[in-house]
DNA sequence: ACGACTATGATCGGATTG
DNA sequence: CAATCCGATCATAGTCGT
């Protein structure tokens, strides 16, 4: 122990005031690298890359020997090493069907990225006791807990790399229909404990528990139970009263299978709902904020558009209160969190809506529309304090370090970074974790270790 | 009338998955 | 094969100031 505290104040002594190769050299030191293939790394990509392309560097040229050590393993290993890189052998070793798949999470050989179906995630609260195990390295345990959002479908590799910047926990994949009367599929990478887990109560189900006035107009031809928010993309009134038309234009009822399919395929794909007979209509924000379980009225203020944007990348709140809920317990007086890419506070709703004092929160947001919704929020409902930052690039060493002098410590570093240059829907920069917007995991990665650092000396 | 700026509508693939 | 996806670009029509 006194060791590693020693070597941590050595690390932190060095990360004051020297160059940026020095540091990124330090980053990889700490996460375990050997310094002579963090050295060469810089050397092989050049200076200004970005962490993650350091790290895919290392880990290809680690990959090639590993492939070497192959020969000298067992036979028995070298076949299922085999079966492995044939996935449809894969799935049948690992048992991933629907049915009967077992929710065990062994770290050491598993695939993060193959979404346990149905994607419940670690446990639901239907079954809390059933859990799957995972193993997190003493090093990684909190706190301060991490909880890190994203997209579930990014491209591949980027959560092995999001993996490997924090402590190489596994993402837990939750489909958020579980939860709400809402769907989308994220990964949660936290190292938060995952029993005595309980869910916010009185979240609506399914459409009609969110919206009973809309299930008189609902046709029996539409099957679905739950609306997707995460589209964002504005639909015309003209493409809705084109939608209305053609369906008004069919004699049958229930009409055409053509004109069926076709206003069902737009349904699903502008999050529609029947507000009239043969009407449909995209969802108000209003309506948005009840889905993703923030109070009505949450980003009023901002005019719609911007109310839209907003709510597109916020947190089901829902969700994520059912993985911190465990904090409850653990922090009965209160705690700091430090929030990063805040948003309209989806984590801070969550906590609230727990019932989990947070004495304060220091929020990094960089929309000034979404800093006055959490703003306006925080006065209504809180008692603690709020310390608004506007970019990441603004928290440094020395300001967490200032920050952490002050408060005694975060006990929770909680956010989701930009998921542009991730999503399947960007069709021109889907770059992964490089991109313009995504490449901003840097600093959640950075700050996270700089926080660990920093507290690990306190 | 003019330019700068903002909001809106139409249009655009592709990797991944079951 | 079809279904999914936390988006971006461009042209154009408004809006605001001079």
């Amino acid at each position: 122990m006194f060791v590693i505290s020693f070597l941590c104040a050595f690390v932190q002594d060095l990360l004051q005031d020297i160059s940026d190769r020095d540091k990124k050299i330090q980053y990889l030191l700490q996460m375990g690298f050997p310094e002579d293939e963090a050295k060469m790394a810089i050397k092989r990509c050049g200076l200004d890359c970005s962490m993650s392309v350091l790290i895919d560097s290392i880990h290809a040229s680690q990959s090639v020997g590993d492939e070497h050590e192959m020969k000298d393993k067992t036979s028995l290993e070298r076949q299922k090493a085999k079966l492995m890189e044939d996935p449809k052998k894969r799935r049948k070793l690992y048992g991933g069907g629907a049915q009967g798949n077992p929710l065990v999470l062994d770290c050491s050989h598993e695939d993060p990225m193959r979404p346990p179906n149905p994607m419940v995630g670690f446990n639901l609260p239907s079954d809390p006791f059933r859990s799957a195990k995972r193993r997190i390295a003493i090093h990684a345990t909190g706190p301060p807990f991490i909880y890190f959002e994203d997209m579930t479908r990014a491209p591949k590799g980027v959560w092995d790399t999001i993996s490997r910047f924090l402590d190489d926990i596994k993402p837990e994949l939750v489909e958020s229909k579980f939860f709400s009367a809402s769907t989308g599929k994220r990964g949660y990478l936290h190292n938060l404990p995952t029993d005595g887990r309980y869910p916010l109560p009185l979240s609506p189900k399914t459409i009609f528990d969110a919206f009973p006035q809309y299930e008189k107009w609902w046709p029996l031809w539409d099957p679905r139970l739950q609306l997707n928010c995460s589209r964002t993309g504005m639909v015309s009134p003209k493409h809705v009263k084109r939608i209305s038309r053609t369906l008004a234009e069919d004699p049958g009822n229930p009409p055409a299978a053509s004109v069926q399919k076709y206003v069902l395929g737009e349904c699903r794909k502008w999050n529609l709902v029947w507000v009239g007979k043969n009407r449909v209509a995209p969802l108000e924000p209003d309506e948005m904020e009840l889905l993703l379980g923030y109070p009505k009225h949450h980003t009023r203020g901002a005019c719609t558009t911007e109310r839209y944007k907003s709510l597109r990348n916020a947190f089901q709140v829902d969700t994520v209160a059912y993985h911190l809920s465990v904090l409850k317990k653990m922090y009965p007086n209160g705690l700091n969190v430090l929030s990063l890419f805040s948003g309209i506070g989806g984590a801070e709703v969550a906590l609230h809506r727990l019932g989990v004092r947070m004495d304060t929160v220091v929020s990094v947001e960089s929309s000034v529309v979404n800093r006055r919704i959490l703003k306006s929020w925080w006065n209504e409902t809180q008692t603690g304090r709020l310390i608004e930052i506007d970019s990441v690039k603004s928290l440094t060493d020395d300001r967490i370090r200032s920050l952490l002098r002050e408060l005694g410590g975060f006990q929770l570093v909680i956010g989701g970074s930009p998921c542009n240059n991730l999503t399947g829907s960007n069709r021109r920069h889907r770059d992964g974790l490089e991109g313009e917007h995504s490449v901003l995991f840097d600093d959640y990665a950075r700050i996270v270790c700089s926080v660990k650092l920093a507290m690990e000396t306190m």
